[in-house]
DNA sequence: TGGCAAAACTGATAAATATCAATTTTTTAG
DNA sequence: CTAAAAAATTGATATTTATCAGTTTTGCCA
């Protein structure tokens, strides 16, 4: 694939951080990859060798219960570095990344991430931002899932679905999700998930066709998400 | 109070990084403060003016939910230094942090903490060590928030703070918290928890002394929180 | 140190959520 | 395109958890 220097995805993420030198050492070193859609990219408790920069595509990160469920923790899109949590605290990934459509993926070693972070202090820090802001936000998933029914989780969820992925030409979120995906998002029964579902949907919050969801009432929904 | 350079708080913490001159320059702008049981440190949604060095002393750090209950979603104590997520990432305070007991603590400013940021990479490295560990145990919170019962949960929170707090002298969790903050903890109401520490009582899982909490059985503990 | 407010506890009941079983619909592989 | 597999759905029921109301105990401080 072309080379990192010319590649427009590097000004949604870090990368864009990085002179010119830096990023034609990345593409010298890279290697381009792609995966099919249900494809394992990172496996949980795996070392990370470098990180990934997506290129196409949409991903979801899990992690294993003891329960056997995979509880899904983060939605991931195209302009999206994976790995860079794992780089730095020098752990083991900690989630299960994978795809959820096809997708096109650089891998960049950890050698050269690394040369970058001690070269380049404004990548450095913009790589503490992403980490920090990430943790602000999971932060407020602990609070969610501890403090929120089911139906506010899935209110919330809903919209930061739309949030992240945006909608397509005819109004509806812009990833397919099954309702089991759905259910491991917000910690239910599969079932559970369904029939909420079908409660926003008689309340015209929501329009449904199939594993296709548009948002028709965001103030409602929104309400929803506070209980009321 | 004493000199950063002399102080062996640092051991505990990223401050351990620096060198004598970086300490010194701390030391000629910390400022002293102690605080009482109860009083808030930190205030969610306040802009961190630098961060706290933690002498002495434990915090619950919480996160105020739409329902108007305090997540409490983690527990500092002394060695720990906090803000930096916020200063990092130049987002306010994302928790409030609360003191359970009476503290001394170091306020260091910003500026003094961003200079050494630029200045002295394994410091810079460490930070990023830190906050990114934090984001992975956060991951598994959200985990264990949404698949876990309230048991489980409070199964494994109690093994949480033995871990984090250690015994006293008797053998008891070494922090006293109330049966509502135990609640807030786990994400339940303060009656169900109280209910289910009866339980774990009855099993002979726990010793209970007002709010000293013993751990007996780890073992079977263990196995609780995971369902068994 | 007595009194009072906060915290802890208990029981009854309601509400939310999970589980199980069966059926229908959709997706996917060949 | 079609059969098999996976996913979605629905109903009945069990289990978990929250809520409400009242009582007892504890901690604290004037």
């Amino acid at each position: 694939m072309g080379a990192c220097e010319h590649c427009f995805i590097k000004n949604d993420n870090e990368f864009g951080e990085l002179v010119f030198e830096e990023l034609e050492e990345f593409t010298k070193n890279k290697i381009t990859l792609s995966f099919n859609k249900g494809d394992e990219i990172v496996q949980e408790g795996h070392v990370m060798k470098g990180v990934y920069c997506l290129n196409s595509g949409k991903c979801k990160m899990t992690k294993l219960n003891t329960n056997g469920k995979d509880q899904i923790i983060k939605f991931v899109k195209k302009g999206n570095i994976l790995g860079q949590r794992s780089l730095l605290s020098d752990e083991p990934a900690g989630l299960t990344i994978t795809a959820l459509e096809d997708m096109d993926v650089c891998f960049i070693p950890k050698t050269k991430i690394m040369e970058a972070i001690s070269q380049n202090p404004s990548f450095s820090l913009q790589l503490m931002k992403n980490v920090s802001h990430q943790l602000n936000e999971a932060n407020a998933s602990i609070s969610m899932m501890a403090q929120k029914s089911v139906k506010e989780r899935l209110a919330d969820i809903l919209l930061q679905l739309e949030d992240i992925f945006g909608v397509d030409e005819d109004g509806y979120i812009d990833v397919r999700l099954t309702r089991e995906e759905i259910a491991n998002t917000i910690g239910t029964a599969t079932e559970s998930a369904i029939r909420l579902l079908s409660t926003f949907k008689k309340e015209k919050y929501i329009k449904v066709k199939g594993r296709r969801i548009m948002l028709l009432d965001k103030v409602a929904l929104n309400h929803a998400s506070e209980g009321y």
